[in-house]
DNA sequence: AAGCATCTTATTGTATACAATGCTGCGTGC
DNA sequence: GCACGCAGCATTGTATACAATAAGATGCTT
């Protein structure tokens, strides 16, 4: 049809990762609007193709839809991301146990890309790409063990993360996790699975107190919200 | 529009509500085709809504989409049926840990009206019933225990696992389940947290046990499927 | 000028039309 | 008789048109 804008047109499924992609690396903030139009035209696909990448990451958590009212990337809320790391408590020890049991010297190389690619994004200032790089290592755990189920779920538990970190991310906390993440692949690579389950657990602890949990998201929208919500 | 058939036409959400309560209760057998047409004209849509609902049945897994093939009542893998019980056996003991402490009276005669009902199906020799009910007990814990993000997880393990139960369920076992629960039951209203984490462990392992998950699923569709998969 | 009703506009919800794909069945050649 | 190919059909993928809803703007009343 036209000639400039649509040069990566694709599926569903790649739009919702694009999205997915600027959600991770923080350059769409929470609560911004997606208007299916923009995003159509930005594509340069129809709106049906829009609203099924925006009916699976809403699916995901990552964006609201409200009736009528449209999609906006995701803004949770104290209570959510509490429970989001409670999960993943549940979930990712006793993965990363499993991953010990399975890994592979090919697993272990790519664990440490990982890690070296997460330290010079940071280093270049990146901060957004080093928080994407940081979750994929935790993703990458998960594929380790070898669990398409619960892979499932710390992805998603990962993404939404990330919108957590984005809204209650205290800066004085050093960026210590790339430490942990260290210590993480020791623990694989000795093959000591309950070694890498202590480790994740701690971990996971270290995130959360990282965060700032107690105060009120920030700036609400509008007097107006406040009053009717 | 028309008179008769839309008498419940509805959202996108009450038609995958309504496809998701057959697959429930095995009225809808893994493999099922589900082609949009018909389902639309089912509930008196356009195919626009119904996509919609198949499209979040398949990111819960319940239904399988191909592209340009269509969807199917899903059928899991032997695979994927272990690792359903995996991922509930992470989620559920401590879940069930968490509901003992906040669980209220209410709470408690509710799950008691399930077991109840759930008895009632049995005898009445409605056992898809019976098993959708056994599902909602598990899912009732997980709203006890508050924790939203979880509970979702759980509410879509227990619905995949009616699946793998359709496939893979023994019958020999008899139905000791309503003992599980009526023990569980007990242990949330002596508010005895380990016992009930203890009890759900014990519980799951019993339901992955009844079930068969050392022979192929049953009849593969053709030979050309086996060739070409 | 503030409050309120109404109109306008921007955006989403749904249906339908058309294009593209895969499947089935028939016929043809060998 | 069997394999291959082709044509027709059934079904899905995508775009677009129209209806419904909500937010914002305008003007009126006081």
């Amino acid at each position: 049809m036209d000639d400039a804008a649509h040069a990566l047109a694709g599926t569903s499924e790649t739009i919702a990762g694009r999205l997915a992609m600027a959600i991770h690396e923080h350059r769409l903030a929470p609560g911004t609007k997606l208007i299916e139009d923009e995003v159509a035209d930005i594509f340069g696909v129809s709106r049906t193709v829009v609203r099924a990448a925006l009916q699976k990451l809403a699916h995901d958590r990552l964006v609201t839809i409200q009736r009528n009212r449209g999609a906006s990337v995701a803004a949770p809320t104290i209570r959510e991301a509490r429970e989001v790391f409670e999960a993943r408590a549940l979930l990712e020890p006793r993965t990363a146990f499993s991953a010990a049991m399975r890994v592979t010297p090919g697993d272990l190389a790519r664990l440490n890309q990982h890690i070296v690619a997460e330290h010079a994004a940071l280093h270049a200032g990146d901060l957004g790409r080093a928080l994407r790089l940081s979750g994929l290592f935790h993703i990458e755990i998960a594929r380790i063990a070898d669990q398409d189920t619960i892979y499932g779920f710390i992805t998603q538990l990962v993404a939404r993360s990330s919108l957590v970190i984005a809204l209650y991310w205290q800066r004085r906390t050093a960026l210590c996790e790339s430490h942990a993440h260290h210590a993480l692949l020791r623990a694989l690579s000795d093959r000591d699975g309950a070694q890498a389950e202590d480790l994740m657990k701690g971990h996971l602890l270290d995130l959360v107190s990282s965060l700032d949990l107690r105060q009120k998201p920030a700036a609400q929208k509008s007097l107006r919200d406040v009053l009717l919500t």
